[in-house]
DNA sequence: CTGGATCCGCATCGATACTG
DNA sequence: CAGTATCGATGCGGATCCAG
């Protein structure tokens, strides 16, 4: 084992999913990967997201732009239009973490039954 | 709506992040993949990552197994010792869970240098 | 429409002590 | 050696109000 490993606390697998492990992250990339004109405002990823409340949405928004992930543009002052894409490096993510969602797809059901949690 | 119930349960992303995604699980499943008897000691473990807890690791051993991920083999009573490894639904996991990790390993560093955690 | 500020409940995690 | 039980601190996530 040498220096670097992946055991140390730096350990930059579990830096990864403390962020995208939090609440509504891996739903916003996908669905920002998803949308077909690259960009979603605001309102229209809340409402595609049931349940996210507006400080929720608005925290994993500004967290994921500050990593670098995300894309944010402002359009008029009043009433204000934000729209969010992925940059390179978040669309970059995509890719391994669509592995994670088919790998989920097809198997969390057998977690389920494995953990009893069926029904 | 008033609890964590309310995101739509036919994401399964978000339900497979909520279990790897806890403190210790990701390493644990790395480390049992990468071991090279297939299995490992409950001290072993320990052993190799550093600041867990004998309950945290103990609580995500239970967690892992119950989800039909891990593997648990008790050899003798007294003193005890049980080993832990990967069942096959837990090796299917350790491929697109190797592909965030290379992701990671590749690319955290931008994301840590856009957070500005870096000068 | 977007999103910041504040208060708060609750789950998670950690330290410690104890059991077999 | 392996695992449980308890208590307490911390931080995330949610509701609500406020601002531009």
């Amino acid at each position: 084992m040498t220096r670097g490993d992946l055991f140390d606390p730096a350990c930059p697998t579990r830096q990864l999913l403390d962020r995208i492990g939090s609440k509504w992250t891996s739903m916003v990339i996908k669905l920002l990967a998803e949308a077909d004109p690259a960009e979603l405002r605001f309102s229209e990823l809340q409402r595609r997201m049931p349940g996210v409340s507006q400080k929720m949405l608005s925290v994993t928004l500004r967290a994921l732009t500050e990593d670098g992930l995300v894309t944010r543009r402002v359009e008029g002052a009043v009433p204000p239009r934000v729209h969010y894409g992925l940059t390179g490096l978040g669309r970059s993510l995509e890719v391994p973490l669509a592995a994670l969602r088919e790998w989920a797809e097809a198997h969390m059901a057998e977690i389920d039954a494995a953990a009893g949690r069926v029904g």
